[in-house]
DNA sequence: TCATCTAATCGAAACGTTTCGCGAAACGTT
DNA sequence: AACGTTTCGCGAAACGTTTCGATTAGATGA
């Protein structure tokens, strides 16, 4: 049974309120000789505070939750949720907050996730990539629970995302200017946010300068490198094929890499090779992946302390979006045109 | 402000103590037409039971910690501890209970950890490959707190490891078969039981198969790709180079496979590689890694399950330690031993 | 008709804190 | 000596539940 504020107020043969008052430096002055010994009595029983008891007064239980997208059980896995799950482990470790990490099991039916999350365990939830069929950040917001959104927009709740569009044209704008006019884009699922810009962004650059948009050159993925083999080869095995592929993530690049292998294609002689995010993989792809990186820690660090505004001020932050610049990486994957470089 | 228990009372004028009968079919029973009127004012409320009210005087809170190895910021990064983590949230969401995620943003000292993992905030805790220097095992021990280990043994405490002397076994058995004599090691922290479990199995296999263990041949890397690297590099550049390298985990075979070709050394023809964990980097590297696969979902559901059964029967399972069978995973970074294929 | 039993319900205690309102003692000032 | 002002400390309420003991009302049986 582990002691509690009354068995050292029992045991000094004073007030429970002193006690706390001694514990805490709490609101009132307590005199230094009488909170000395408090505390050497707490020590004396390895006494704790319950958090619990202490969170029923405050209403405050210094706990946020994070909630990674639910597209099935393990999703979890994607190394790109998972290096934001870690950072933002970070950021909230630096306001002293524990994380609740939502396990939904089972794709859990929204409903009961969100009861859940307003049970009062958490002062605040983070949602990461929620897809968009996901009714739960809408409930949320209707609630008025402090709830940010990482890697996604959604309309009414503060949200912290990566340029997608500028990630995608500097990638692209490199590889133009090596000559490249023949451009390939192997997607996501569109229920995530960040797929849907990357694909969006991919055509407006075609568009833009004027290249034909050929739906034989666009595939689909799952942001997963065995998910996005099918399509690459199935668009490099064409007798007319891209020059360069963008892939919407590292692991669907993965996969184009090695559609490429299995084709006898030379990557990055006789195709470029983008990925998206920068995740740990990127560098031990060989060839090393050329890839356009999130600002991860910064993403999470900006959500995160947006949260915590919302929590303290206890009311939602003005700001509705957060676009943080990416940054292109370039290493093996990516080279000129074929063709250009070797005939200057 | 969300609606209490009481509100419904007030509302229905009856008395708080039926309510709760009513909405938990609770330990009396309650006329039908009763609970009806309840459950019908409690959606109307938008009404949410408050799980910290209920934790306190059941003093369950149906939350474990989850707590990854403290080494430095950003451990939670390493795809092993990912992947763990997230099979651990799948089998603990199967028993309905939360996770805490302990995230630990400086490394804090174990005594604080300790502290905070007591208050109250969950029923039991599970370490995830703690480091040999860390306090926490030991006091959670003698607190008598639940509490499993996975990846790590420690006196006292139930454990459930992977076999990682079988995996190495496994792994050069197969390559001694094949030809191979001269075998390379790239091992992990030694902080990390897992690091020295099979840098000591490795050992053990050279004795018993009366193979000199050479000094050159074993180096140390700290479970990354990058920290891999030069004592990879340092091997295999020597003359006299092994035909074999096992590594500690799956990122220092990528490092590895970079210093390999770096040095212009074809794998698997002129050096053998084998990795420890199959994550999924294994897949995507190339050539794609032959790995000892750790069962990682069975891991963490024994582990859990381990866990649930001492916070149900409130005293420690007599179990120890549960120690699962690992699997070779062949896939093109091994070979026969270099002159033994092509000179048969 | 009275005692007995059951079903339905209520009031209150308990979980471990924090914090407010008050009174008592101690101190300083005129 | 009388008064105000601090300082110190206590008791109690509150947070939202669960659950136990007690009470009431109606039903049953003799």
């Amino acid at each position: 049974m582990p002691a509690t504020i009354r068995d050292i107020a029992k045991r000094l043969g004073i007030s429970v309120s002193t006690v706390s008052y001694a514990l805490n430096g709490g609101p009132r002055p307590v005199p230094e000789e009488v909170r000395q010994r408090v505390l050497e009595v707490a020590r004396e029983l390895d006494y704790r505070p319950n958090r619990l008891a202490r969170s029923m007064v405050t209403g405050k239980t210094e706990t946020i939750a994070v909630v990674p997208p639910v597209v099935t059980r393990n999703m979890l896995r994607s190394p790109y949720i998972h290096a934001m799950l870690s950072s933002i482990a970070d950021a909230v470790g630096e306001h002293g907050y524990d994380i609740l990490l939502h396990t939904s099991a089972a794709p859990m039916d929204d409903v009961e996730l969100v009861h859940s999350l307003l049970s009062g365990k958490v002062d605040g939830i983070l949602l990461i990539a929620p897809l968009s069929t996901s009714r739960v950040p809408q409930e949320l917001r209707q609630r008025n629970v402090p709830c940010v959104v990482v890697s996604a927009r959604v309309e009414g709740l503060p949200c912290v995302c990566a340029d997608n569009t500028m990630g995608i044209f500097a990638a692209m704008d490199w590889l133009y200017a090596r000559g490249h006019r023949r451009f390939g884009f192997v997607g996501g699922p569109t229920a995530f946010y960040d797929a849907r810009q990357r694909l969006l962004a991919f055509r407006h650059y075609l568009e833009e300068h004027r290249l034909p948009i050929r739906s034989e050159w666009i595939a689909e993925g799952d942001f997963t490198a065995r998910g996005a083999m099918a399509g690459a080869w199935a668009m490099l095995a064409q007798p007319e094929r891209p020059t360069a592929v963008l892939a919407a993530n590292d692991e669907t690049a993965a996969g184009v890499l090695q559609a490429a292998q299995d084709l006898e294609l030379r990557v990055p002689e006789d195709v470029s090779v983008v990925g998206f995010d920068d995740t740990p993989f990127a560098q031990v792809l060989s060839p090393r992946l050329s890839t356009v990186r999130q600002p991860l820690e910064q993403m999470a660090t900006e959500a995160v302390s947006l949260l915590m505004k919302w929590m303290e001020q206890r009311e939602r932050p003005a700001e509705e979006e957060r676009k943080l610049p990416t940054e292109l990486v370039l290493r093996e994957s990516t080279a000129p045109a074929p063709g250009l470089s070797s005939h200057p």
